[in-house]
DNA sequence: ATGCATGAGGA
DNA sequence: CCTCATGCATA
C-alpha cells in the first residue's frame, strides 16, 4: 500500500487496502469495515449550464434535509481547468491584531430562534425551482422586530474555560509561529453571472464572482489595546506581541471605531450585530459574501461568513473581515437598491480530490492521539495512517485542520451556565472533551 | 453549520 | 511540513 500512499492522488483509484477508502459506488458502498469513505461530488463545476447553486442550497437544504442529492460518480478528482488568477483591488487593509482569543460566549444563537416567520423561504432546495437570474429582488422582511435579545445577557455570560489542549503531557510543547500571511486565491464557480446588485436578493444568488487579491491584511497579533477586561486567555500563545501605534491620537479607544483594533468583545459584538441585521435584511451568508466580492473585490463564500459571525475564525482573521462587513451592512441598509456594478469573471476550475469521510471509530482513534501528541511526526502520521487504514495525506490534513479548530476560540464547552444547569463541568475532563457542539440553528433562511 | 481540502507563504 | 485563510461539498 505505501506505493498508493505515497502519492494520494492519483488518477487511478485503488488506493488502499479494501475497507479503507471505498469510493462511493453507487450505493453499493461502504463495507461494514471500512473506515472512510469518500463521496463523490458529481460534476464540480465545469459546466456552465449546470445551475447549481450551493449556496441557497444549503441554506435551505439545513432545514428541509435535503433537496436531494445528485451526485454523480467520478473519478478521484473532478478534472477542471487550470484556475486564472485574476488581479482586483485590493484595498483594504485591515488592522488587525491578534491576541487573546474571544472570551466566552455563546456562540451564534443567542438563545433566541428566529421568528416564526421565514423570509428565505425559496432558498429552500424544495422550492428553489424558479431561480430567475436578475429576478427582483424578493420581498424583504416586513418587518421584523423580534428582539433577539442579547446585550444584557453577555456580560453575565462570561466564563472561562480552559482548552483542552495543553492538558498536561509532558511533551506538549510549543513552537509559534508568527506569520501573517494571506493570500487570496480564488476559483470560482461556473455559474452564469448577472448578478443585481448586492442589494437584492434574489430568490437563487450566486454568480459570478470576483477574484481579487487582498493584500493588507493584518499586521500580526498582539493584546488588544483597550483590552480590559476579565476574560481570559485560554491558549498558551502568544509569543510576539504587537505594539499598537496610536500616532495622531485618532483613536484611541473607541469601542465602535471600525478603524480602531476591536477586542475581543467588540467582535463578539459585531457579529452578533451583523447577524441580526443581515437576517433582517434578508440576505443569507452566501449573498453577504457575493456583495463583498463585487463591491470591494474579496469575494467570500458562504463559509467564511458563517464562521465570521460563529467566531470560528482566528482573532486576526475576525479582524480582517470586520471592516468589510462592516461596510456592507452600511451600504446594505442605506442604500436600498444600489444598482451595482455587474461583473463576472470567468470561473476557473479546480481539481479537488473528493472529500474522505472519516468513520466515527477512526475519528476517535485520531482524537485520541490529538490529545496526547498534537504534532505527530511524519514518521507517526505514516504509522498511524497504516493503523488505521487512511491514506497518509488525509490523516496529516487531519492533524493541520484539528489544530487550527483548537486555534480558534469557538466558546468550547464555555457557555455560561444558567442558574439551572449549575453542576454542569462535570463529565468530560480526562478524556477528550467533547464537542459542546452549540446547537446553533438560525432557521432562516 | 462543518468536515475535509487546497494553497500561499514561511521555516 | 506547518500554519492560516478559505471554501467546496456535505450532513
Amino acid at each position: 500500500m505505501a506505493t498508493a500512499a505515497s502519492n494520494p492522488y492519483l488518477p487511478s483509484n485503488s488506493i488502499l487496502s479494501p475497507g479503507s477508502i471505498v469510493h462511493s459506488d453507487s450505493g453499493g458502498g461502504m463495507q461494514p469495515g471500512s473506515a472512510a469513505v469518500t463521496s463523490v461530488a458529481g460534476g464540480y463545476r465545469g459546466d456552465p449550464t449546470v445551475k447549481m447553486v450551493q449556496s441557497d442550497f444549503m441554506q435551505g437544504a439545513m432545514a428541509a434535509s435535503n433537496g436531494g442529492h445528485m451526485l454523480s460518480h467520478a473519478h478521484q478528482w473532478v478534472t477542471a481547468l487550470p484556475h486564472a488568477a485574476a488581479a482586483a483591488a485590493a484595498a483594504a487593509a485591515a488592522a488587525a491584531e491578534a491576541g487573546s482569543h474571544w472570551s466566552s460566549s455563546p456562540v451564534g444563537m443567542t438563545g433566541s430562534p428566529q421568528h416564526p416567520q421565514q423570509q428565505q423561504d425559496v432558498k429552500g432546495g424544495a422550492g428553489r425551482d424558479e431561480l430567475h437570474p436578475g429576478a427582483a429582488l424578493h420581498h424583504r422582511p416586513p418587518h421584523l422586530a423580534p428582539h433577539q435579545g442579547h446585550p444584557g445577557g453577555w456580560g453575565a455570560a462570561a466564563a472561562s474555560h480552559i482548552q483542552s489542549m495543553a492538558a498536561g503531557t509532558p511533551q506538549q510543547q510549543q513552537q509559534q509561529q508568527q506569520q501573517q500571511q494571506q493570500q487570496a486565491l480564488l476559483y470560482s464557480q461556473p455559474g452564469a453571472f448577472t448578478v443585481n446588485g448586492m442589494l437584492s436578493p434574489p430568490p437563487g444568488s450566486q454568480n459570478l464572482v470576483h477574484p481579487g487579491l487582498v493584500r493588507g491584511d493584518t499586521p500580526e497579533l498582539g493584546d488588544h489595546p483597550g483590552h480590559h477586561h476579565h476574560h481570559h486567555h485560554q491558549h498558551q500563545q502568544h509569543h510576539q506581541q504587537q505594539q499598537q501605534q496610536h500616532h495622531g491620537g485618532v483613536n484611541s479607544h473607541d469601542p465602535h471605531s471600525d478603524e480602531d483594533t476591536p477586542t475581543s468583545d467588540d467582535l463578539e459584538q459585531f457579529a452578533k450585530q451583523f447577524k441580526q441585521r443581515r437576517i433582517k435584511l434578508g440576505f443569507t451568508q452566501a449573498d453577504v459574501g457575493l456583495a463583498l466580492g463585487t463591491l470591494y473585490g474579496n469575494v467570500f463564500s458562504q463559509t467564511t461568513i458563517c464562521r465570521f459571525e460563529a467566531l470560528q475564525l482566528s482573532f486576526k482573521n475576525m479582524c480582517k473581515l470586520k471592516p468589510l462587513l462592516n461596510k456592507w451592512l452600511e451600504e446594505a441598509d442605506s442604500s436600498t437598491g444600489s444598482p451595482t456594478s455587474i461583473d463576472k469573471i470567468a470561473a476557473q476550475g479546480r481539481k479537488r480530490k473528493k472529500r474522505t469521510s472519516i468513520e466515527v471509530s477512526v475519528k476517535g482513534a485520531l482524537e485520541s492521539h490529538f490529545l496526547k501528541c498534537p504534532k505527530p511526526s511524519a514518521q507517526e502520521i505514516t504509522n498511524l495512517a497504516d493503523s488505521l487504514q487512511l491514506e497518509k495525506e488525509v490523516v496529516r490534513v487531519w492533524f493541520c485542520n484539528r489544530r487550527q479548530k483548537e486555534k480558534r476560540m469557538t466558546p468550547p464547552g464555555i457557555q455560561q451556565q444558567t442558574p439551572d444547569d449549575v453542576y454542569s463541568q462535570v463529565g468530560n475532563v480526562g478524556a477528550d472533551t467533547p464537542p459542546p457542539h452549540h446547537g446553533m440553528q438560525t432557521s432562516v433562511q
